[in-house]
DNA sequence: TGTCTAGTTTATAATGATTCTAAAAAGGTG
DNA sequence: CACCTTTTTAGAATCATTATAAACTAGACA
């Protein structure tokens, strides 16, 4: 069904559980995403269509489209993957859940990666009665 | 054509100079909705679909929907409008130019300005070789 | 004032991302 | 294995937005 090394092993060892533990099934077509998303040390901006490319290309084998928008909508419920707040007309998810920014190449259409330590710290002085803030997310549109 | 009021004359003279110094005809469509954006002291959001509903409303007269597109994107191209990066499956826009921040209430799904003064300084320590900085937008997420 | 031309508006069709549907398949429990 | 629930799937439906191409209009100039 999968590849048979050691790690490859240990990784889906990992993921049944990661899935099980936050009420997920452990399917094939949800494993083999994780494969492709998060079996990787680097962390990576993508469109749907990008992940079915990706897909398509690593695996051998086709995951239907539905399925893939479903995986990738519970995997950022469960807070897998983060959705990234820019104007396209596709919708970009973050493996990088961590707090941190973005650059936005408007030319090339391209986000590219703000290492927390590039950005000095932010202060949001204003608050509002009975809201928290869950997250604060800076965009730096650049121009040519 | 128009309300004679003076104030509305003024206002109109102003944004026929304005458009055709901006290189765009001020045609009846594109005035009208300049009085439904601009005649006014406050700044708002808005969708294309919230603007055909208040163009509706406040003037008694249809402006076909392509028109409206068009005129937005013109409008923001000249920089009379902002989009604003959050995702959503409508594109917001505001008319408020100036550089200036977000609250994103999730649960509302409502924008709320910060103003700059809202905001401490934002220190944006990277460089990209051959880019320059357009913009800085800082979308702050709310949660209950 | 009429004519001309490029820019604009318009209704409608086309596009493209995303969601919905409902039937088939698969996971997990007993 | 049997059962029930969740998941997958192909295809249809939806919805925002853009493209099209024909009719119209602003502004320039005679």
């Amino acid at each position: 069904m999968f590849r048979t090394n050691l790690d490859n092993i240990v990784f889906f060892v990992k993921y049944i559980e990661k899935l099980r533990n936050s009420g997920l099934r452990p399917t094939k077509q949800r494993l083999r995403i994780c494969q492709v998303l998060f079996n990787t040390q680097k962390t990576f901006h993508f469109t749907i269509n990008d992940l079915v490319k990706k897909i398509k290309k690593q695996i051998n084998n086709n995951i239907s489209l539905a399925t893939v928008y479903n995986t990738v909508r519970a995997f950022e419920k469960k807070g897998y993957l983060k959705q990234i707040s820019i104007n396209s007309s596709e919708t970009y998810f973050d493996t990088n859940i961590s707090n941190h920014h973005h650059f936005y190449d408007l030319k090339e259409e391209k986000l590219i990666d703000l290492k927390n330590s590039d950005v000095g710290p932010i202060n949001i002085k204003k608050k509002i009665n009975g809201k928290k803030i869950k997250s604060v997310e800076v965009l730096v549109k650049l121009e040519d």
